[in-house]
DNA sequence: CGGAATCCGATATGATACTG
DNA sequence: CAGTATCATATCGGATTCCG
């Protein structure tokens, strides 16, 4: 009886870019992102049903994975700048051909008709 | 008062490849996949710490979403072959991309250590 | 052998109220 | 304005048992 050894980092780094942007939010975030700096108020508005609570855990993540950057200025009221970083903009690419993907595989989906409304 | 519309197909499709594809175990499924078709006792053998529950689920929602085949041979005992369907072929791109981009950027992982055991 | 059924704990997500 | 803190709920993942 031999031993069956599956040695491939292509799995585990999978596993772990999951953990990573496998949040419900953090795909949204990344491409609200895309275009710029966004305020804390601004990404609540563009993600209507989401909670603070989660807004603030999911963004807390993807600072401490490196993918954007929170720049707080000390000024009353407070406002704090989201932006994405030099690894969380190499991700982009990346982030498109899965939509891609998504769109030739699903095209049942009107994905066109999907809309995030929020006032302003 | 204006009202601010979001309508961008790229966010949708991503939040439904996440509900497809976001699942623990869904990347490595399809990855192990990728060389052939296999038996529901390989998968579970090379999946070491999925229970058998979980990997049914995983499997049957890869099915409805179109990635995976499932042939059950009437045998007794019975045998029943997973494979990739064309529409999972083509995202075995996708996941390679995203493979690198999670290696080149948390180059401090080292993700040839990682590995899963298992006898056979 | 390849599940299905059931139960359970952990984690993820969400609603609400409060604060510097 | 940008969060915390608290509580509640929902979904996910897992252990176990049973079955054709």
């Amino acid at each position: 009886m031999g031993r069956k050894v599956i040695d491939n980092p292509n799995v585990c780094s999978l596993v772990h870019a999951m953990n990573i942007i496998g949040g419900k939010w953090k795909p949204i975030l990344l491409y609200l992102l895309s275009n710029g700096s966004l305020r804390f108020g601004k990404l609540l508005l563009f993600t209507p049903t989401i909670s603070k609570k989660v807004l603030t855990d999911q963004l807390k993540e993807l600072e401490e994975d490196g993918l954007i950057i929170r720049k707080k200025y000390s000024e009353i009221p407070p406002r704090v700048e989201y932006s994405l970083s030099d690894n969380g903009k190499a991700l982009l690419p990346v982030l498109k051909a899965l939509s891609n993907w998504t769109i030739d595989t699903y095209s049942d989906i009107n994905f066109e008709e999907c809309r995030i409304i929020s006032e302003e």
